[in-house]
RNA sequence: GGGCCCUUCGUCUAUCGGUUAGGACGCCUGGUUUUCAACCAGGAAAGAGGGGUUCGACUCCCCUAGGGCCUGCCA
């Protein structure tokens, strides 16, 4: 019978009530894949009227660092992701952690071993000295080495030959074609998993030797896993080693912590990396050991880069403050990381809080996503259309100064604060809105690029004048009558927009790329489109 | 080496035994046109390969190939 959901919750959670977790190591920077399996737990845990937790996996003394915690929070935070309860740091509960040691030790489901690292280092180069020859005599056997042929006296000197075929010497298997049938099945029998030698009570070598506690891994059966996204993933028991639970220095391993937390914690689902895949069954065999009942498992499969290859430092950023930096929008962020490996079905773009109700673990994919900066751009966009005006102008200045941009001065802020509910429709991140802006924000006399410079020749230097003197006449500064008002000129002119629009968006930019001419010379106002005007007159 | 997992357009995905295999981003073509962008219309583009099961398979099973994870007194 295949462990549920567990029913023995914390009093202040209600009976049924579903609690997820995130719990990364504070090792690093919030990276993206952690960040998309945060928001799978938010997303589940808001789904079912559940409660969202935060546990910082900290029990690596040497690799985690406060600065790591800090970025973890603050990344969380920027991408509304907020937790239930206070944090829970994993290292603040050693104590418990070896409270359940002993615990196991005393139901005769863990014990304390002395064998050593060295020891165990010496047996696995033993072993793969064996694997090693073994698979040399497989691969001869199979693809036949003329100038390398097989000699049963040197090949298995030293092997033990006796599994699986009984009776047959090495001579018997090979000419009846066995030989590289019992190579396989060796091979397999030479990577058992680890069985310490002191899992039934063997004297320990010295009264005060150092010591590990191990789980006694079950020998027989099968432990399966009913993942919620992989499905059924059944492995062997006898595959399991008898793995390390407290260290030497009597802290606990990860295996052990997560277990006694996410049961302490009433964590009712695991939603994580499927680099957790075959944890859960290491897991699944502790949480027997201390008979309780497992969580139910997700696997989400990870997100890999452009190329398909697995996320690293080549493929530029990883840690979601770089995001930012980029000028994307946490909630462009939210959106296009829940797409990658969920579908709801229809929407392709959604918020956070429109996906909830829609939300399925069962929908999420089992292969893993690559990252598409083509498409993140796209949904940024859109976002950044809906964003709060004040919000974008103040993240557009905030690039600038990061930039090393001087402060801006109060008109220039007014004129990008009057400019940003039009250009924020027209680019897809903050600096590249930076760049829209910059023909608000340039100083007169303009610098004319060189396409600017021909465009504004001697020949057209006289129409620009009556343009002038016709857009001085206007009462209304505002794009549409403006834009009513250059089609006028054009017509008074006896010439399309073509032969106007060009030349007087030079005088106005410089070159630089602007709105529609009516919007950019209302955004610019009537003065200093007036005084742009006439300096190329 | 061993164990486990994955595989639909370039990318993200829909399909949960019967569809002209749908959408989105990107791409191409055309349109609008005053730069850039946006916008509108149209288009190209997919079930890794091979075996089964079935009246019928992208969907179920097996094999192969390719990718990934674990194999630590890291998490």
């Amino acid at each position: 019978m295949l462990p549920r959901a567990r029913f023995d919750q914390p009093a202040e959670f209600s009976p049924m009530s579903v609690v997820t977790r995130f719990a990364p190591s504070p090792t690093g920077y919030l990276h993206i894949g952690g960040a998309r399996t945060a928001l799978f737990n938010w997303l589940f845990a808001k789904k079912m009227g559940g409660t969202f937790l935060l546990r910082i996996e900290d029990t690596d003394r040497a690799r985690s660092t406060p600065e790591a915690i800090e970025a973890i929070l603050e990344g969380m935070a920027w991408l509304g992701l907020k937790h239930d309860g206070q944090t829970i740091y994993q290292f603040a509960r050693a104590e418990r952690h070896r409270q359940a040691a002993e615990e196991m030790i005393a139901r005769g489901t863990a014990f304390r071993c002395y064998v050593t690292q060295e020891e165990l280092e010496q047996d696995r180069a033993t072993a793969s000295e064996l694997t090693d020859r073994i698979r040399h005599l497989r691969n001869r056997l199979v693809h036949g080495m003329p100038d390398d042929p097989i000699n049963l006296e040197v090949d298995l000197a030293g092997i033990d030959i006796s599994t699986e075929f009984g009776e047959l010497s090495p001579a018997e298997m090979h000419s009846r074609g066995l030989l590289s049938l019992w190579a396989t099945a060796k091979l397999q029998q030479l990577n058992p998993a680890f069985r310490s030698p002191y899992r039934d009570g063997k004297t320990p070598p010295a009264p005060d030797a150092p010591f590990t506690v191990r789980l006694r891994a079950p020998d027989d059966g099968e432990v399966v896993n009913a993942d919620l996204i992989q499905g059924d993933v059944r492995i062997k028991a006898r595959d399991i080693d008898d793995l390390v639970l407290l260290r030497a220095d009597g802290n606990p391993t990860y295996m052990l912590a997560v277990v006694v937390d996410d049961h302490d914690m009433g964590i009712t689902h695991v939603i994580r990396g499927d680099d957790h895949l075959t944890n859960a069954a290491r897991q699944i065999v502790i949480y027997r050991a201390m008979d309780w009942i497992p969580p139910l498992f997700a696997h989400v499969p990870l997100i890999h880069g452009e190329d398909g290859k697995k996320l690293s430092k080549r493929h530029g950023a990883q840690a979601v403050d770089e995001w930012r930096d980029l000028g994307y929008l946490p909630e462009a962020m939210d959106s296009y990381l829940m797409r990658l490996g969920w579908s709801p079905g229809h929407d392709d773009i959604l918020t956070k809080e429109e996906a909830i109700p829609q939300f399925e673990i069962g929908q999420i994919g089992k292969a893993p996503a690559r990252l598409d900066f083509k498409k993140l751009d796209s949904v940024n966009a859109h976002f950044l259309s809906l964003a709060d005006d004040a919000r974008v102008t103040r993240l557009v200045e905030e690039h600038m100064k990061a930039r090393g941009d001087a402060p801006l001065s109060g008109d220039s802020a007014a004129a990008l604060a009057r400019a940003t509910p039009v250009l924020k429709k027209r680019a897809k991140t903050i600096p590249e809105l930076a760049e829209q802006a910059r023909f608000v924000l340039a100083k007169r006399p303009l610098t004319l690029d060189d396409t600017a410079k021909k465009l504004l020749n001697d020949d057209f230097k006289p129409r620009l004048s009556r343009l002038r003197d016709a857009l001085q006449k206007e009462p209304t500064w505002d794009h549409v009558s403006l834009g009513s008002a250059l089609k006028a000129f054009a017509t008074s002119e006896g010439v399309g927009l073509g032969q106007i629009g060009p030349g007087l968006r030079a005088a106005l930019t410089g070159g630089a790329p602007s709105p529609d001419l009516g919007q950019t010379l209302e955004l610019l106002g009537r003065d200093e489109a007036l005084a742009r005007i006439a300096d190329q007159v």
